[in-house]
DNA sequence: ATGGCTGAGCTACTCAGA
């Protein structure tokens, strides 16, 4: 089974890309962030393919949205909290098979500026929340993929020169610990079982010459329960969709379950 | 020390991104 996760930056400017990316990996799940669109503005090319559409859609921002090939029988994962309803950043089903597979799909906050607490403290609400109903889902014994863009660096190496993003909202200590504390209810972070810190990255901006110079930041990640992470075969880093005409500033990741 | 790019909404710019 593959599962795959991209920040698109609008689906609507990037469906030949996404296309392209079916085309190539046929992947069974394809979670995106980012979409920037409404439902009803969703580009219909997932039928074609044998995609069944979860959306959480919104006017020009934001926006989530999974692709599940159409031979699994799923059931909508409800998000009602007040916070998860300002703005369209999570989604997610489960699967109705014997592993009782619950996916997750978030794209958080940025936050910045920091120092306009607004930004910051709504990342970092949002983030609490989202511990909260991992650990609910953890205590409850499913087996867990929780992917997308968690907007945090991790680790020290996950950016060439981390001291100058201590001060920024997706280096502070805040945001850091609150990603730690969802993992710590039980996760592995794959990128970790097969990449040494500062080998990869999932984005780079599009100003500075940042992909040029590889300065990049891994900020997409794919974090899984314990069963699963056994399960792990693989993850992949589509590095080349960078590069390519009208590039997202994130990449595609996938991983890989023997499944 | 700062900005540099891109997309959406909308039609001249602002907001948001990270």
């Amino acid at each position: 089974m593959i599962v795959c996760s991209w920040n698109i930056n609008s689906v609507r400017m990037r469906e030949s890309l996404l296309i392209e990316l079916i085309n190539s990996l046929n992947p069974d799940v394809i979670f995106l962030q980012e979409i920037k669109c409404q439902n009803n503005e969703f580009p219909q090319i997932y039928q074609k393919k044998n995609y069944n559409l979860i959306i959480k859609g919104e006017k020009g921002k934001y926006g989530v949205a999974i692709l599940v090939k159409k031979k699994f029988e799923f059931q909508e994962i409800n998000f009602d909290s007040n916070i998860f309803q300002r703005e369209a950043r999570v989604c997610g089903i489960k699967i109705k098979n014997d592993l009782n597979l619950h996916l997750v799909n978030i794209y958080a906050p940025n936050g910045n500026p920091i120092e306009s607490k607004e930004k910051f403290s709504f990342k970092i609400k949002w983030l609490s929340e989202l511990n909260r109903i991992i650990k609910k889902l953890i205590n409850s014994q499913v087996n867990l993929i929780l992917a997308g863009d968690f907007n945090v660096l991790e680790h020290h190496d996950d950016v060439q020169d981390f001291d100058n993003w201590q001060k920024d909202a997706l280096g502070h200590i805040s945001s850091r610990k609150k990603f730690r504390e969802i993992l710590f209810s039980g996760l592995t972070n794959i990128v970790r079982l097969f990449y040494k810190p500062g080998e990869i990255y999932s984005y780079w901006d599009y100003q500075k010459a940042s992909w040029e110079r590889n300065y990049g930041l891994l900020i997409d990640h794919f974090l899984v329960s314990p069963k699963l992470a056994c399960l792990i075969e693989s993850i992949f880093f589509e590095k080349e969709y960078r590069g390519k005409e009208k590039p997202s500033d994130h990449i595609p990741l996938w991983i890989k379950l023997k499944v």
